[in-house]
DNA sequence: GCGACAG
DNA sequence: ATCTTGTCGC
């Protein structure tokens, strides 16, 4: 029934989330140790969180699917309330504290490992090298990649107009992601590596989980999980029904 | 100094 | 992220 918004120890100001950042992104394994994209057998695992602000709730969610058939193996959600404010370059402050109580929760109830965490969001592609991907990547220590739908600070040529291509995402002159294009015709997402995966493995699994549309399926999974879980933990609240005040499955 | 800025 | 109807198309 308790769910704890801020871990001990967890940053309250910027300049101590910074801090963190600073720490931590000296743990990034840039070296690709990632399952095979598509190998069946493998658990990939979506994460996403939804948020009601004038409520101060957040509801987390990780679905895992097989990356080979991208059937629905198990999912799990978390509550609790927003744990940083939205600023830009600090996202992770403000979601991982919920993700890692959904991540736990599914790994009770399936089981299994999970070999790929897809992040909403960035990994490598930040201001500081270390995005929402990377920091639940070294946290977990579970290869990690973050698809994004918008291209941050960063820019990048328009890649060519099929499926699979793909342009260098820059900041300056380094190549901090890739624009990729996942479906003919249809405006790109932005990938870059959190964890133990490289740039290339990142765009291949991102396609692989993409088939049929822009996002990819483990993406797609865990947002309408989060969104129907906060829409119910919000009504039950309204109902002042118990049964929602703490977490759930 | 001002605006822009993953979700 | 979230506020939000209908509509065009596979």
């Amino acid at each position: 029934m308790n769910t704890p918004s801020r871990p001990a120890g967890w940053p309250r100001t910027e300049a101590e989330a910074l801090a963190v950042q600073d720490e931590l992104r000296l743990r990034v394994d840039g070296t690709d140790h990632s399952p095979e994209p598509g190998a069946s057998g493998t658990v990939v695992v979506g994460l996403d969180v939804a948020y009601d602000d004038e409520r101060d709730m957040v509801a987390a969610a990780a679905v895992a699917l097989d990356a080979h058939s991208l059937d629905v193996l198990a999912r799990a959600t978390a509550f609790g309330r927003v744990a940083f404010p939205y600023v830009p370059g600090l996202l992770a402050f403000r979601e991982i504290p919920a993700l890692l109580e959904a991540l736990d929760s599914l790994r009770e109830k399936s089981g299994r490992e999970p070999g790929l965490l897809v992040c909403d969001g960035y990994g490598r592609a930040h201001p500081r090298r270390f995005g929402l991907a990377s920091h639940l990547g070294v946290l977990t220590g579970v290869p990690s990649i973050g698809v994004a739908k918008n291209p941050f600070v960063f820019t990048s040529a328009e890649p060519g107009p099929r499926r699979g291509d793909s342009a260098p995402l820059l900041d300056g002159t380094e190549e901090v992601g890739s624009a990729l294009r996942t479906q003919d015709g249809v405006k790109p997402v932005y990938v870059s590596s959190g964890h133990r995966v490289s740039l290339q493995a990142a765009r291949a699994h991102t396609l692989s989980l993409a088939r049929r549309y822009r996002l990819p399926e483990t993406t797609r999974c865990a947002d309408a999980l989060c969104r129907a879980a906060l829409r119910e933990a919000v009504q039950g609240e309204v109902r002042g029904d118990a049964a929602y005040g703490g977490k759930q499955s």
